[in-house]
DNA sequence: ACCACTATACGGTAGCACGAGGTAGTGGAG
DNA sequence: CTCCACTACCTCGTGCTACCGTATAGTGGT
């Protein structure tokens, strides 16, 4: 698949929230997933700065914990506020796609 | 609606393309029809700027005509490096957008 | 003369995903 | 014991994009 990079602008990040939401996980954890999602071209990198984004804004909880295979992990989990947003990323997301589709099918 | 503008980042162009493929038309004409279609918030502004680039971009074949009530319109319509570039966006949108969805739907 | 509507252009801004590189910890192969 | 692979995290800089404010210009109504 072509480059995606620029279409996935603001859903990437709903995508994670919607990862750790559904289970309280870590970053080398999430990259991974996303990648077996289909977001081949994901980056650890990537995936940081969006985590570090969420914690600066208040929207999730971390936890560290030592982990038997490298470094301690940085567990995340949705806090009240992450929910709020999650949930406003998803109205945004049916909005959004419900006009394109409808643009489409040369919706007039 | 909230403000989706990360959202759009990608598609708009794509959205614009779509509008271009399916009637030569202008750049006023082409923002009053996002604004009916649901893109409430787009402006003039982003649309010339879109536009200026899929030109740059060798996308689209341009003819300015005079107008009688203002100044002359500039008519975008695409080329085939245009249509292939339509084609590549639905592509990509069909394959993000089923991914999203599979992911909301709690894919495993 | 002024304003509203049509129509285009342009410089600057902010936000985001990404690339490249660096730091650490654990364990296995040579 | 040294090297490498895998796990795990972070950071600086870059490029692309939509958007904002502003300017310019033509037409027609009051």
């Amino acid at each position: 698949m072509d480059d995606l990079t620029e279409m996935l602008k603001g859903t990437l990040e709903g995508c994670v929230l919607e990862i750790i939401g559904s289970e309280e996980t870590y970053g080398y954890a999430i990259t991974r997933r996303l990648n077996e999602l289909g977001f081949v071209d994901v980056i650890e990198g990537t995936v940081y700065t969006i985590l570090l984004r969420l914690e600066k804004n208040g929207l999730v909880q971390v936890t560290k914990r030592p982990s038997g295979q490298g470094p301690p992990r940085k567990f995340y989990a949705l806090n009240s506020a992450g929910r709020k947003e999650l949930a406003t990323f998803w109205a945004k997301w049916e909005y959004l796609s419900s006009r394109i589709d409808k643009l489409k099918e040369g919706g007039r």
